[in-house]
DNA sequence: TCAGTGACGACAGATTCTGTCGTCACGATA
DNA sequence: TATCGTGACGACAGAATCTGTCGTCACTGA
Protein backbone atom coordinates (compact mmCIF):
# COMPACT_ATOMS: atom_id res chain seq x y z
CA UNK A 1 0.00 0.00 0.00
CA UNK A 2 0.85 3.62 -0.61
CA UNK A 3 1.31 4.63 3.16
CA UNK A 4 3.28 7.68 4.13
CA UNK A 5 2.40 9.47 0.79
CA UNK A 6 2.11 12.69 2.75
CA UNK A 7 -0.90 15.36 2.38
CA UNK A 8 -3.10 12.26 3.92
CA UNK A 9 -6.03 15.13 4.75
CA UNK A 10 -5.46 16.91 1.13
CA UNK A 11 -5.38 13.37 -1.11
CA UNK A 12 -8.99 12.91 0.60
CA UNK A 13 -10.32 16.67 0.31
CA UNK A 14 -9.40 16.29 -3.56
CA UNK A 15 -10.84 12.43 -4.06
CA UNK A 16 -13.89 13.32 -2.89
CA UNK A 17 -14.76 16.82 -4.25
CA UNK A 18 -13.60 15.06 -7.55
CA UNK A 19 -16.08 11.84 -7.09
CA UNK A 20 -18.84 14.05 -5.86
CA UNK A 21 -18.48 15.65 -9.52
CA UNK A 22 -18.07 12.56 -11.29
CA UNK A 23 -20.97 10.21 -9.54
CA UNK A 24 -23.06 12.99 -7.24
CA UNK A 25 -22.30 12.88 -3.53
CA UNK A 26 -25.19 9.50 -3.13
CA UNK A 27 -23.47 8.32 -5.18
CA UNK A 28 -20.09 8.02 -4.58
CA UNK A 29 -18.84 6.23 -1.26
CA UNK A 30 -16.69 6.08 1.63
CA UNK A 31 -14.79 3.55 0.49
CA UNK A 32 -14.17 4.91 -3.08
CA UNK A 33 -12.83 8.05 -1.70
CA UNK A 34 -10.40 6.48 0.25
CA UNK A 35 -9.71 3.75 -2.33
CA UNK A 36 -8.58 6.74 -5.08
CA UNK A 37 -6.37 8.41 -2.13
CA UNK A 38 -4.77 5.01 -1.80
CA UNK A 39 -5.84 4.77 1.72
CA UNK A 40 -8.68 2.46 3.18
CA UNK A 41 -12.07 3.26 4.30
CA UNK A 42 -11.31 3.19 8.01
CA UNK A 43 -8.19 6.23 7.74
CA UNK A 44 -10.86 8.56 6.15
CA UNK A 45 -12.83 8.44 9.46
CA UNK A 46 -9.79 9.49 10.80
CA UNK A 47 -9.20 12.73 9.31
CA UNK A 48 -12.67 13.10 9.27
CA UNK A 49 -15.65 13.06 11.25
CA UNK A 50 -17.90 12.06 8.54
CA UNK A 51 -18.43 11.63 4.72
CA UNK A 52 -19.59 14.84 4.71
CA UNK A 53 -16.79 16.89 6.51
CA UNK A 54 -14.67 16.38 3.43
CA UNK A 55 -15.78 19.09 2.12
CA UNK A 56 -15.71 21.51 4.97
CA UNK A 57 -12.14 21.63 5.86
CA UNK A 58 -10.31 24.96 7.03
CA UNK A 59 -12.09 28.15 6.05
CA UNK A 60 -11.45 29.03 9.37
CA UNK A 61 -13.46 32.48 8.97
CA UNK A 62 -14.08 32.39 12.97
CA UNK A 63 -10.36 32.95 13.53
CA UNK A 64 -10.11 35.67 10.78
CA UNK A 65 -13.02 37.52 12.72
CA UNK A 66 -13.25 36.78 16.06
CA UNK A 67 -9.91 39.07 16.69
CA UNK A 68 -11.08 41.87 14.48
CA UNK A 69 -14.19 42.61 16.61
CA UNK A 70 -12.28 42.07 19.65
CA UNK A 71 -10.44 45.32 18.51
CA UNK A 72 -12.99 47.05 17.39
CA UNK A 73 -12.98 50.76 18.48
CA UNK A 74 -15.46 51.24 21.89
CA UNK A 75 -18.80 52.60 20.94
CA UNK A 76 -19.11 51.34 17.02
CA UNK A 77 -22.46 49.79 16.75
CA UNK A 78 -22.54 46.29 16.50
CA UNK A 79 -23.28 45.53 12.90
CA UNK A 80 -20.91 48.20 11.49
CA UNK A 81 -18.49 46.33 13.79
CA UNK A 82 -19.37 43.08 11.93
CA UNK A 83 -19.12 44.48 8.97
CA UNK A 84 -15.48 45.68 9.07
CA UNK A 85 -14.80 42.15 10.53
CA UNK A 86 -15.98 40.67 7.15
CA UNK A 87 -13.87 42.87 4.70
CA UNK A 88 -11.07 40.44 5.10
CA UNK A 89 -12.79 37.55 3.85
CA UNK A 90 -11.60 36.87 0.60
CA UNK A 91 -8.26 36.27 2.18
CA UNK A 92 -9.08 33.20 4.10
CA UNK A 93 -11.37 31.73 1.49
CA UNK A 94 -9.75 29.11 -0.80
CA UNK A 95 -9.02 30.05 -4.61
CA UNK A 96 -12.41 30.82 -6.19
CA UNK A 97 -12.24 27.86 -8.62
CA UNK A 98 -12.02 25.83 -5.79
CA UNK A 99 -15.31 27.41 -4.13
CA UNK A 100 -17.05 27.04 -7.22
CA UNK A 101 -16.87 23.33 -7.75
CA UNK A 102 -17.32 23.03 -4.57
CA UNK A 103 -20.73 25.07 -4.46
CA UNK A 104 -21.81 23.20 -7.21
CA UNK A 105 -21.51 20.01 -5.19
CA UNK A 106 -22.97 20.98 -2.37
CA UNK A 107 -26.07 22.36 -3.90
CA UNK A 108 -26.54 19.13 -5.36
CA UNK A 109 -27.25 17.81 -2.20
CA UNK A 110 -29.49 18.20 0.55
CA UNK A 111 -27.05 16.17 2.89
CA UNK A 112 -24.34 18.67 1.93
CA UNK A 113 -26.57 21.62 2.33
CA UNK A 114 -27.58 21.02 5.88
CA UNK A 115 -24.01 20.77 6.82
CA UNK A 116 -23.13 24.32 5.10
CA UNK A 117 -25.74 25.80 7.31
CA UNK A 118 -24.78 24.41 10.57
CA UNK A 119 -21.33 25.89 9.35
CA UNK A 120 -22.82 29.48 9.12
CA UNK A 121 -25.21 29.29 12.29
CA UNK A 122 -22.59 27.78 14.29
CA UNK A 123 -20.38 30.97 13.09
CA UNK A 124 -23.10 33.25 13.85
CA UNK A 125 -23.45 31.73 17.14
CA UNK A 126 -19.61 32.74 17.57
CA UNK A 127 -20.15 36.39 16.54
CA UNK A 128 -22.77 36.58 18.72
CA UNK A 129 -20.66 36.23 22.13
CA UNK A 130 -18.13 38.29 20.58
CA UNK A 131 -20.49 41.03 20.28
CA UNK A 132 -21.84 40.30 23.77
CA UNK A 133 -18.37 40.23 25.08
CA UNK A 134 -18.12 43.96 23.45
CA UNK A 135 -20.80 44.86 25.44
CA UNK A 136 -23.98 44.51 23.11
CA UNK A 137 -26.56 42.99 24.80
CA UNK A 138 -28.23 39.29 23.56
CA UNK A 139 -30.78 40.44 21.87
CA UNK A 140 -29.12 42.92 19.92
CA UNK A 141 -26.18 40.62 19.08
CA UNK A 142 -28.27 37.90 17.86
CA UNK A 143 -30.12 40.33 15.31
CA UNK A 144 -27.14 41.99 14.36
CA UNK A 145 -25.43 38.52 13.70
CA UNK A 146 -28.46 37.54 11.67
CA UNK A 147 -28.78 40.23 9.46
CA UNK A 148 -24.66 40.47 9.36
CA UNK A 149 -24.75 37.25 7.65
CA UNK A 150 -27.19 38.03 5.45
CA UNK A 151 -25.58 41.21 4.26
CA UNK A 152 -21.95 38.76 3.81
CA UNK A 153 -23.99 36.48 1.87
CA UNK A 154 -25.17 38.63 -0.11
CA UNK A 155 -21.53 40.38 -0.88
CA UNK A 156 -20.47 37.22 -1.16
CA UNK A 157 -22.80 36.01 -4.09
CA UNK A 158 -22.03 38.75 -6.00
CA UNK A 159 -17.99 38.38 -5.54
CA UNK A 160 -18.18 34.64 -6.53
CA UNK A 161 -20.49 35.51 -9.79
CA UNK A 162 -17.12 37.10 -10.69
CA UNK A 163 -17.98 40.98 -9.27
CA UNK A 164 -13.81 41.74 -8.29
CA UNK A 165 -13.88 44.80 -6.32
CA UNK A 166 -12.88 45.37 -2.92
CA UNK A 167 -14.77 43.22 -0.53
CA UNK A 168 -15.44 46.40 1.86
CA UNK A 169 -17.17 47.99 -1.52
CA UNK A 170 -19.24 44.88 -1.56
CA UNK A 171 -19.83 44.84 1.83
CA UNK A 172 -21.01 48.52 1.75
CA UNK A 173 -23.01 48.01 -1.36
CA UNK A 174 -24.68 45.34 -0.09
CA UNK A 175 -25.71 47.06 3.37
CA UNK A 176 -26.99 49.84 1.64
CA UNK A 177 -29.54 47.30 0.06
CA UNK A 178 -30.31 45.96 3.59
CA UNK A 179 -31.30 50.18 4.40
CA UNK A 180 -33.78 49.91 1.52
CA UNK A 181 -35.42 46.47 2.70
CA UNK A 182 -35.26 47.29 6.51
CA UNK A 183 -36.69 51.37 5.80
CA UNK A 184 -39.23 50.80 3.41
CA UNK B 1 -49.25 -7.54 16.09
CA UNK B 2 -51.09 -3.98 16.70
CA UNK B 3 -51.67 -3.89 12.92
CA UNK B 4 -54.43 -1.12 12.29
CA UNK B 5 -54.57 0.69 15.41
CA UNK B 6 -55.09 3.62 13.21
CA UNK B 7 -52.94 7.09 13.82
CA UNK B 8 -49.60 5.70 13.06
CA UNK B 9 -47.85 8.62 12.36
CA UNK B 10 -49.07 10.11 15.55
CA UNK B 11 -47.60 7.15 17.60
CA UNK B 12 -44.19 7.23 15.76
CA UNK B 13 -44.09 10.82 16.61
CA UNK B 14 -44.79 10.65 20.25
CA UNK B 15 -43.11 7.66 20.96
CA UNK B 16 -39.76 9.41 18.93
CA UNK B 17 -39.97 12.35 21.14
CA UNK B 18 -40.29 10.43 24.41
CA UNK B 19 -37.80 8.67 23.40
CA UNK B 20 -35.33 11.16 22.57
CA UNK B 21 -36.04 13.00 25.70
CA UNK B 22 -35.24 9.44 27.97
CA UNK B 23 -32.29 8.38 25.71
CA UNK B 24 -31.17 11.27 23.70
CA UNK B 25 -31.10 11.32 20.15
CA UNK B 26 -28.12 9.17 18.99
CA UNK B 27 -29.13 6.72 22.09
CA UNK B 28 -32.38 5.50 20.45
CA UNK B 29 -32.43 3.90 17.49
CA UNK B 30 -35.17 3.58 14.95
CA UNK B 31 -36.05 0.20 16.05
CA UNK B 32 -36.83 1.16 19.38
CA UNK B 33 -39.37 4.27 18.32
CA UNK B 34 -40.93 1.31 16.16
CA UNK B 35 -41.42 -0.73 18.93
CA UNK B 36 -42.85 1.72 21.07
CA UNK B 37 -44.97 2.59 18.66
CA UNK B 38 -45.92 -1.22 17.97
CA UNK B 39 -44.32 -1.70 14.75
CA UNK B 40 -41.44 -2.69 13.02
CA UNK B 41 -38.49 -0.42 11.93
CA UNK B 42 -39.50 -1.36 8.24
CA UNK B 43 -42.77 0.40 8.34
CA UNK B 44 -41.31 3.44 10.34
CA UNK B 45 -39.68 4.33 6.74
CA UNK B 46 -42.66 4.40 5.45
CA UNK B 47 -44.40 7.31 7.25
CA UNK B 48 -40.87 9.47 7.29
CA UNK B 49 -38.20 9.59 5.10
CA UNK B 50 -35.45 9.15 7.89
CA UNK B 51 -34.98 9.42 11.16
CA UNK B 52 -34.60 12.99 11.84
CA UNK B 53 -37.64 14.29 9.88
CA UNK B 54 -39.91 11.83 12.42
CA UNK B 55 -39.33 15.30 14.62
CA UNK B 56 -40.23 17.81 11.51
CA UNK B 57 -43.85 16.73 10.56
CA UNK B 58 -46.54 19.36 9.36
CA UNK B 59 -46.10 23.07 10.82
CA UNK B 60 -46.97 24.13 7.25
CA UNK B 61 -45.42 27.44 7.27
CA UNK B 62 -45.72 27.59 3.79
CA UNK B 63 -48.92 27.13 3.05
CA UNK B 64 -49.90 29.73 6.08
CA UNK B 65 -47.58 32.29 4.50
CA UNK B 66 -47.68 32.04 0.99
CA UNK B 67 -51.52 32.94 0.66
CA UNK B 68 -50.96 36.07 1.94
CA UNK B 69 -48.26 37.09 0.48
CA UNK B 70 -50.01 36.35 -3.02
CA UNK B 71 -52.81 38.92 -1.47
CA UNK B 72 -50.66 41.43 -0.34
CA UNK B 73 -51.76 45.04 -1.67
CA UNK B 74 -49.79 46.27 -5.04
CA UNK B 75 -46.76 48.53 -4.35
CA UNK B 76 -46.31 46.94 -0.56
CA UNK B 77 -41.87 46.77 0.07
CA UNK B 78 -40.80 43.06 0.65
CA UNK B 79 -40.40 43.04 3.96
CA UNK B 80 -43.21 44.68 5.41
CA UNK B 81 -45.20 42.01 2.91
CA UNK B 82 -43.75 39.04 4.91
CA UNK B 83 -44.20 40.57 8.22
CA UNK B 84 -48.00 40.76 7.64
CA UNK B 85 -47.65 37.29 6.13
CA UNK B 86 -45.82 35.97 9.69
CA UNK B 87 -48.48 37.43 12.10
CA UNK B 88 -50.85 34.38 12.02
CA UNK B 89 -47.70 32.21 13.07
CA UNK B 90 -48.65 30.90 16.73
CA UNK B 91 -52.02 29.51 15.11
CA UNK B 92 -50.11 26.58 12.48
CA UNK B 93 -47.52 25.80 15.00
CA UNK B 94 -48.03 23.19 17.61
CA UNK B 95 -48.80 23.95 21.44
CA UNK B 96 -45.88 25.57 23.39
CA UNK B 97 -46.16 22.49 25.71
CA UNK B 98 -44.79 20.60 22.52
CA UNK B 99 -42.42 23.58 20.93
CA UNK B 100 -40.58 23.71 24.13
CA UNK B 101 -40.53 19.92 24.44
CA UNK B 102 -39.12 19.49 21.14
CA UNK B 103 -36.98 22.41 20.99
CA UNK B 104 -34.98 20.72 23.94
CA UNK B 105 -34.29 17.56 21.65
CA UNK B 106 -33.17 19.15 19.02
CA UNK B 107 -30.98 21.67 20.68
CA UNK B 108 -29.01 18.56 22.10
CA UNK B 109 -28.50 17.26 19.09
CA UNK B 110 -26.44 18.65 16.03
CA UNK B 111 -27.93 16.01 13.43
CA UNK B 112 -31.37 17.73 14.50
CA UNK B 113 -30.15 21.03 14.49
CA UNK B 114 -29.05 20.55 10.93
CA UNK B 115 -32.46 19.92 9.70
CA UNK B 116 -34.20 22.53 10.91
CA UNK B 117 -32.10 25.04 9.54
CA UNK B 118 -32.40 23.38 6.36
CA UNK B 119 -36.39 23.28 6.91
CA UNK B 120 -36.11 27.34 7.53
CA UNK B 121 -33.55 27.85 4.51
CA UNK B 122 -36.62 25.56 2.48
CA UNK B 123 -39.14 28.02 3.50
CA UNK B 124 -36.86 30.83 2.66
CA UNK B 125 -36.76 29.91 -0.76
CA UNK B 126 -40.06 29.51 -1.08
CA UNK B 127 -40.55 33.22 0.04
CA UNK B 128 -38.28 34.57 -2.04
CA UNK B 129 -39.90 32.82 -5.28
CA UNK B 130 -43.04 34.16 -3.28
CA UNK B 131 -41.50 38.00 -3.50
CA UNK B 132 -40.19 37.38 -7.22
CA UNK B 133 -43.32 36.78 -8.04
CA UNK B 134 -45.18 39.93 -6.99
CA UNK B 135 -41.75 42.17 -8.62
CA UNK B 136 -39.28 42.21 -6.25
CA UNK B 137 -36.29 42.02 -8.07
CA UNK B 138 -34.38 38.68 -7.02
CA UNK B 139 -31.64 40.66 -4.97
CA UNK B 140 -34.28 42.55 -2.81
CA UNK B 141 -36.44 39.52 -2.35
CA UNK B 142 -33.25 37.73 -1.23
CA UNK B 143 -32.55 39.98 1.57
CA UNK B 144 -35.84 40.39 2.71
CA UNK B 145 -36.44 36.97 3.41
CA UNK B 146 -33.21 36.92 5.43
CA UNK B 147 -34.23 39.84 7.18
CA UNK B 148 -37.60 38.65 7.34
CA UNK B 149 -36.82 35.47 9.21
CA UNK B 150 -34.27 37.26 11.37
CA UNK B 151 -37.27 39.03 12.47
CA UNK B 152 -39.86 36.27 13.17
CA UNK B 153 -36.39 33.96 14.70
CA UNK B 154 -36.60 37.36 17.13
CA UNK B 155 -40.33 37.38 17.82
CA UNK B 156 -40.62 33.61 17.76
CA UNK B 157 -38.08 33.33 20.80
CA UNK B 158 -40.20 35.87 22.88
CA UNK B 159 -43.00 34.16 22.29
CA UNK B 160 -41.58 31.07 23.44
CA UNK B 161 -40.31 32.55 26.58
CA UNK B 162 -43.77 33.54 27.42
CA UNK B 163 -44.39 36.67 25.91
CA UNK B 164 -47.90 36.29 25.36
CA UNK B 165 -48.50 39.44 23.40
CA UNK B 166 -50.26 39.55 20.35
CA UNK B 167 -47.81 38.07 17.52
CA UNK B 168 -48.61 41.26 15.51
CA UNK B 169 -46.68 42.82 17.94
CA UNK B 170 -44.20 41.23 18.63
CA UNK B 171 -43.21 41.26 15.45
CA UNK B 172 -43.56 45.11 15.39
CA UNK B 173 -41.13 44.87 18.31
CA UNK B 174 -38.42 42.94 16.47
CA UNK B 175 -38.54 45.15 13.58
CA UNK B 176 -38.26 48.39 15.92
CA UNK B 177 -35.03 46.05 17.33
CA UNK B 178 -34.10 46.09 13.49
CA UNK B 179 -33.97 48.77 12.61
CA UNK B 180 -32.12 50.25 15.05
CA UNK B 181 -29.10 47.58 14.54
CA UNK B 182 -29.66 48.22 11.08
CA UNK B 183 -29.39 51.69 10.54
CA UNK B 184 -26.70 52.60 13.66
C1' DT C 1 20.23 0.05 19.40
C1' DC C 2 15.80 0.63 21.32
C1' DA C 3 11.56 2.44 23.36
C1' DG C 4 7.88 5.89 22.26
C1' DT C 5 4.62 7.92 19.10
C1' DG C 6 1.64 8.42 15.32
C1' DA C 7 -0.41 6.84 10.92
C1' DC C 8 -2.21 3.04 8.97
C1' DG C 9 -4.49 -1.71 7.68
C1' DA C 10 -7.53 -5.37 9.05
C1' DC C 11 -11.47 -7.01 11.17
C1' DA C 12 -15.84 -7.07 13.69
C1' DG C 13 -20.11 -5.05 14.62
C1' DA C 14 -23.99 -1.69 15.46
C1' DT C 15 -27.04 1.33 13.00
C1' DT C 16 -29.28 3.63 9.16
C1' DC C 17 -31.72 3.17 5.09
C1' DT C 18 -33.61 0.60 0.77
C1' DG C 19 -35.64 -3.13 -2.09
C1' DT C 20 -38.74 -6.78 -2.40
C1' DC C 21 -42.29 -9.96 -1.45
C1' DG C 22 -45.99 -12.08 0.97
C1' DT C 23 -49.95 -11.26 4.23
C1' DC C 24 -53.85 -9.20 6.18
C1' DA C 25 -57.66 -5.72 6.80
C1' DC C 26 -60.93 -2.89 4.61
C1' DG C 27 -63.99 -1.00 1.18
C1' DA C 28 -66.42 -1.42 -3.31
C1' DT C 29 -68.91 -4.09 -6.47
C1' DA C 30 -71.36 -7.85 -8.30
C1' DT D 1 -72.43 -13.25 0.41
C1' DA D 2 -68.35 -13.82 -2.63
C1' DT D 3 -64.67 -11.61 -4.81
C1' DC D 4 -61.28 -8.27 -6.06
C1' DG D 5 -58.40 -4.25 -5.60
C1' DT D 6 -55.82 -1.27 -2.53
C1' DG D 7 -53.09 0.05 1.14
C1' DA D 8 -50.68 -0.84 5.53
C1' DC D 9 -47.83 -3.96 7.45
C1' DG D 10 -44.25 -7.82 8.67
C1' DA D 11 -40.25 -10.41 7.24
C1' DC D 12 -36.02 -10.75 5.11
C1' DA D 13 -31.87 -9.44 2.61
C1' DG D 14 -28.36 -6.25 1.81
C1' DA D 15 -25.64 -1.94 0.96
C1' DA D 16 -23.53 2.00 3.25
C1' DT D 17 -22.19 4.77 7.28
C1' DC D 18 -19.70 4.97 11.36
C1' DT D 19 -17.12 3.02 15.65
C1' DG D 20 -14.07 0.07 18.47
C1' DT D 21 -10.02 -2.52 18.76
C1' DC D 22 -5.69 -4.48 17.77
C1' DG D 23 -1.49 -5.29 15.39
C1' DT D 24 2.05 -3.32 12.11
C1' DC D 25 5.16 -0.13 10.31
C1' DA D 26 7.81 4.26 9.84
C1' DC D 27 9.87 7.95 12.08
C1' DT D 28 12.10 10.26 16.25
C1' DG D 29 15.11 10.91 20.03
C1' DA D 30 18.02 9.08 23.61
Amino acid sequence: MARWEGNTRGRLERAALDLFREQGYDGTTVAQIAQRANLTERSFYRWFADKREVLFGDDDLEACYLPVIQAAPDGLAALPTLLTAFASTPQVLRPRDFLIERAAVIAASPALRERELIKMVTLAEKLVAALVRRGHDEQTAQLAADVGLAVLRSATRRWILGDDSDFAVLLATARQDLLRVAVM
